[in-house]
DNA sequence: TTTTTTGTTCAAAAAAAATTGAACTTTCAA
DNA sequence: TTGAAAGTTCAATTTTTTTTGAACAAAAAA
């Protein structure tokens, strides 16, 4: 073994350990780890990178290159910059929690909320179909509940970002 | 086929509406889809039901309803309850969103931050493996940005609990 | 005690999700 | 134009997660 290689137990760099950590947090918030990974190196480098240099250090496919990419700057957390001017698309980290919360709201919980309140919608429509008066009044009842949630919820939201934009 | 078999496509039953409801619900928050339909189930359900009830009603096997119960209890969103004075147990759905939200946090969400300020004290140790001072510089400030989320985090959880316990 | 009912555990199977890589498209330079 | 570099797409593969079900354990009834 060269010297220069470290074994399995070895002490990692700061970048990989930057690329673990947001690998972690990425399942947390249930995002494939690679989506993290690429995250993680990006944060972790204080140039931009290309996609060419997330496939070679992270050891990952260029197509999950391609599709992570295209998830964090959907969800707003990496942007692209002009670099070197050469005509390769360089990728940079947004370091802004609001940003980077208010991105993940709009596309990965909001959409939710919304098929969740039709949903519930749909099922006070078959409230009707319930003849059992005890059994309806029961119903109505819990969906009075889900209600209360939904509407804390839709509340949540808002102050959350509030909260964490500085 | 027999007029009460319903086809594919018609209208759910109350029931079936809200077990579906909470299969959906609990994928978001990243919980097996049989621990929604179960919590669902308890959810519509007036009286108390058992395991037995459980398998039969949702289709599930002995093992997912014992796993999933199991689940639910440490969460704190079903307890046990006494019924019919039968040796038998008897479960229940909880229905305070202060309950749910606090076990979700408890269960799902502290440990995660616990092990990520875990990480991150690690992180800093190997700060001082980076000889380079400009790159070390801006690991440092990345560690700090880093470290201002993560107390935002710490911040935001109470003030969570605080608003949706009523 | 023995049998039956109820519930748990966990290895194996099935299902779901992430990742790959090859074919394809786009874009620019020669 | 043509060729090469860069990037995207998606069917096939791999990996991970969930679910099953049979063996086991516990507890009460017979």
């Amino acid at each position: 073994m060269h010297p220069s290689d470290q074994p399995d137990t070895a002490k990692l760099t700061v970048d990989q350990r930057l690329v673990s950590f947001f690998r972690d947090g990425a399942k947390i918030v249930g995002l494939p780890a690679s989506v993290g990974e690429i995250f993680g190196l990006l944060f972790a480098s204080p140039k931009p990178l290309t996609m060419a240099d997330l496939v070679e250090r992270l050891n990952i496919s260029k197509g999950s290159a391609s599709q992570g990419l295209k998830m964090l700057r959907t969800l707003g957390a990496v942007r692209d910059v002009e670099y070197d001017n050469d005509r390769k698309g360089y990728f940079e980290a947004d370091i802004e929690l609001k940003k980077l919360v208010g991105g993940f709201i709009r596309e990965q919980v909001r959409p939710h909320m919304e098929s969740g309140t039709r949903k519930l919608g749909e099922l006070e429509q078959d409230l009707d179909t319930v003849s059992d008066p005890e059994l309806r009044a029961f119903y109505e009842n819990r969906i009075k509940i889900i209600q209360r949630w939904s509407g804390k919820a839709k509340l949540v939201l808002p102050l959350l970002q509030k909260f964490l934009g500085e």
